[in-house]
DNA sequence: GATTTTTACGCAATCGATGCCGGAAAGAAG
DNA sequence: CTTCTTTCCGGCATCGATTGCGTAAAAATC
């Protein structure tokens, strides 16, 4: 059991003081040449580790991050962390990593959390039971930037980075028009969900646009279940007015109806056109691969370290950062047999 | 712009001390119940929330955990942290998480920013080329706890938690000897990582104890991708010891094995039996769905909570905690047609 | 050579919470 | 009524790094 090597130890050792050598390990101007070259010397040889918290604690402030996702272990919000921590190692932010499971009492334990902790910014992305945002007003009012990614409220004021999910249902149902498709039904997600509703609005804008009726019996809502979708689908596609294609809000609604269509003997693409959303790792492995939104999570991820380090003296209204996603079109689309 | 409320604001208010208040909060006994009541109701009263970062100072303890993994991203370790922060948060523990990108000396930075941050303890997975554990040591001289799991290094000193790997192969061989396969290749990992090579053990010893032939021809190694698992099949598969079944140490390398046998035109399961490891998602969604043994991931990461929470005294050699992985039988092996 | 400017460093306070010690007040024991 | 315990709370130092202020020494100016 070793006591830690503070300031102090190098101090002594050169007799000087602890206001000197701190100065000279940040490498400060009212520092001389000198003993800028020894403090260094000093701290290497007797491997001196600055102590971060009482940093901290004078300073106020961490260089740490805090980071609020419903699930860790989600495909999406796993990659959005890794591209964080991609860009955030390299300016020397650690991240503090909190998961909500959808409870809105967990979130807002966990925004607290980190404010006690002195981040210097929280990164958040909502859960499904978020009822306001008074817990991030709060980190706010104590000096805390927050930034809203993915699952985000519009009404509260910060920075946002978040896919165009509008554009890119509606491209998703542009591309389906353009392989033939006539009658694209929609698996949505729960209404009260951001991102899901704009799938939904884009979807019927894609319809719209493309002159495509729309038809409500074809629209299921709060179906991102495997299973759900499965028996959303085979009621739709058993209906009077059965899709010839399904746009899923989900990869594992897109799942579903595979599976359905499967089952009821349906073939994929020719019959029926099903394209999902989030490009799950599985996609690529389904027969037939299913084409997919990609959301680019990596790189939103590094999109949302760039604004953080990029914008500390921030504009009034910050616009949404926007991270394209588009269409990865695979075979479960390619009625046409087109390439790419 | 509001000033966090100290316990000062509270002592003020009161007309008492800090050390009072500081007490009282904690519940401490040399503190007047009439007293206690007060404080607790003017610290509600006034929002109080504790600085954290001053209380750790004072302490050299953090109530935070240090989670270093080779990627955030991956399936099995996105799971492991899942699992950590569901037990943690109960406790009240932080996570600050890192990922080394196999990195070595991406590991040792990370252990020492850890260490700066004075954290309770280091939960760590060893990366591939990790060299040598310095780094852990000197975290233990600091009083800091290490937690290896899954990917450890056993002559370093510590609690571990790992897979039973060795069994679990021992087992997946047994099993595709059960299904009637004779000559089971081998999809190996690289050798100096020990997890792997604990794999490969198992499946020498799987063989050795169905009686059943050892084929170096058939054993490839440094084989976890898609691409090289699908060549070293189809090379196998047309060579002079065509193996009828093969067990793979990652999941990927089982669907690289299930494209070769695809493509040779060789019936999976009936002419070539084919496991995987790991149980990703996506080994449910194959056709057919493919074997594989899990590992409980998410269990394990509660075990590793459970054990962080539960030895604060330490045994002088503690024994590596097993979580067992067993094979899920799906169609990939199921060549008998047996049920479960 | 005297004065001003610059350079380089020390002193002491500070961040907020904690713990040891000491002592006043209240109660118990003689 | 005095003495001995308890009970309860205040004072002060501490954790390690940081910064404003002050100042001695060195350098520059006339």
């Amino acid at each position: 059991m070793k006591k830690p090597v503070t300031i102090y130890d190098i101090a002594k050792a050169l007799k000087l003081t602890g206001s000197t050598v701190s100065r000279a390990l940040r490498d400060r101007s009212d520092v001389g040449e000198e003993t800028k070259k020894k403090v260094l010397a000093q701290a290497k040889k007797m491997r001196y580790q600055p102590n971060l918290v009482a940093a901290n604690l004078r300073n106020g402030k961490t260089k740490a991050l805090g980071i609020v996702v419903p699930e860790i272990n989600n495909h999406f919000f796993a990659n959005v962390i890794a591209g964080i921590e991609h860009v955030s190692y390299q300016h020397g932010y650690n991240l503090i990593i909190c998961q909500t499971n959808e409870l809105f009492e967990k979130e807002v334990e966990s925004v607290k959390m980190l404010m006690n902790h002195n981040v210097a910014g929280i990164i958040i992305s909502l859960s499904k039971t978020t009822l306001n945002t008074l817990h991030l007003l709060e980190a706010k009012a104590h000096q805390i930037r927050v930034i809203q990614f993915d699952r985000t409220d519009s009404k509260f004021d910060s920075l946002r980075i978040i896919n165009n999910n509008f554009e890119s249902a509606v491209n998703a149902v542009k591309h389906l028009h353009e392989q033939g498709y006539q009658r694209p039904a929609f698996l949505a997600g729960p209404r009260d969900v951001n991102i899901f509703q704009e799938r939904y609005e884009g979807f019927r804008k894609g319809l719209e646009l493309a002159g495509l009726p729309f038809t409500r019996k074809n629209v299921a809502f709060d179906c991102l279940t495997k299973e759900k979708a499965k028996s959303a689908m085979v009621k739709m596609l058993t209906g009077p007015s059965r899709p010839d294609a399904v746009l899923a809000s989900a990869d594992l609604a897109a799942l579903g109806a595979l599976e359905a269509a499967n089952e009821l003997g349906i073939n994929v693409p020719s019959e029926l056109g099903i394209c999902g959303f989030s490009n799950e790792p599985y996609t690529e492995l389904t027969n037939p691969t299913l084409s997919t939104v990609d959301q680019y999570s990596i790189e939103m991820g590094k999109r949302i370290m760039e604004a953080f380090i990029g914008s500390p003296g921030r504009k009034k209204t910050p616009d949404p950062i926007i991270v394209n996603a588009d269409v990865v079109v695979r075979r479960s689309t390619n009625r046409l047999g087109l390439t790419g």
